[in-house]
This record gives C-alpha cells, sequence and structure tokens, in this order.
DNA sequence: CGCATTTGACCGGCGC
DNA sequence: GCGCCGGTCAAATGCG
C-alpha cells in the first residue's frame, strides 16, 4: 500500500504495463502491470484505493530473479541476480513484499541499495477531497520493520476497515 | 526505429 | 447453462 497520486511507482523495476480493468471493488481502474525482464515474471496489480484516491494498493504476485532493473539493452543494469524470496520466513510469501525486500543481512533494512520509492509518500500537496488526512504520516507506508510488522504494514487497517 | 502505453476483445473460473 | 467478473492478449498508437 503506497501512497501516491501516480499509478505508475517507480520501485527500482521496470514495468510494463499489460492490461487495465475497472473493478467492482473500486471506482477506480486497475492496472496490470509485468517486469519487462524476459527472466522475470514478476507481475503487479495497481489499483487505488476507493477511500483514499491518493492511496494506491501495489500487489505484487511473483519474486524478481534480479536486483533492479537489469535487462540486456539497459545501461544502468545492476542486476544483481540475488535469489532473494525464497530464503525468507516460509510463513511469509515473497509476494508479500510490497517491494523488493532487503537483503538479509540486516544493516541494510534502513538502507537498502536499491532505497524503494517510499520517500514521495510524505511529501504530498495537501490533497483535497480525500481522507488521507486520517492516515498516519507514517507508521506502517514508510519502512518496513521486521517480519511480522511486515504483514501489519501490507494489511493495513485501511484495507480493514474497508468492510462495507 | 524501438519500446511503452492504450484499449477492446477474448478466455477461464465461479456463482446462480 | 448463462451471466458476471477478473485477468491476459494483441493490434494500434504515441513518444523518445
Amino acid at each position: 500500500m503506497t501512497k501516491s497520486e501516480v499509478d505508475h511507482l517507480e520501485d527500482g523495476y521496470r514495468w510494463r504495463k499489460y492490461g487495465q480493468k475497472a473493478v467492482k471493488n473500486s471506482p477506480f481502474p486497475r492496472s496490470y502491470y509485468r517486469c519487462t525482464n524476459s527472466k522475470c515474471t514478476v507481475k503487479k496489480r495497481v489499483e487505488r484505493s476507493c477511500e483514499d484516491s491518493s492511496v494506491v494498493i501495489t500487489t505484487y504476485e511473483g519474486q524478481h530473479c534480479h536486483h533492479t532493473v537489469g535487462f540486456p539493452r539497459g545501461g544502468l543494469t545492476i542486476a544483481h541476480e540475488t535469489s532473494f524470496g525464497s530464503q525468507f520466513s516460509p510463513q511469509i510469501p515473497h509476494f508479500f513484499y510490497p517491494d523488493p525486500p532487503p537483503p538479509p543481512t540486516t544493516t541494510n533494512n534502513h538502507n537498502p541499495p536499491t532505497p524503494p520509492i517510499d520517500q514521495p509518500l510524505h511529501h504530498f500537496p495537501s490533497t483535497p477531497s480525500s481522507t488521507e488526512q486520517q492516515e498516519p504520516p507514517n507508521s506502517n507506508l514508510q519502512q518496513l520493520p521486521s517480519n511480522e510488522g511486515l504483514l501489519g504494514a501490507i494489511v493495513p487497517h485501511a484495507m480493514m476497515r474497508r468492510t462495507t
């Protein structure tokens, strides 16, 4: 769950949009992205919160086989080829990570090699006609806490109280 | 020219 | 069996 006014979030990976559909749950269309890396079959759905139009819900599916943008034609290519995702607790599915999970080598939790796009979340210009004001400025959105806390971060209360 | 985005159509699963 | 809904494909278009 990320607070952003744009659907296309730069999370360190290259995404190609391959579809968009209007879903019933949300008045906003849901976008479907796929990682442009041919080796990487990671998909993600991006939908906007029906309550907070400034909040986009990003659902990752699959795991990246590379660290950041690493395609043959790319110039900035970093491609660590880190096979993360499978080295984490089995109780936490890899696709639960809203962003490329930080390496387990600690000391990086607060400073991952590829800082996710969490920063621009709070620099929002006062968004009118939305209820983001009631949301805490950071808490669950900013950083990825411990593993269990992570679940809380990805299953935010905002979603839970959507029980209409 | 190559790549990304857009958009309508198509397909499969599920509920009635 | 039919209709609805979510997800994917593919052609067309735009942009760098």
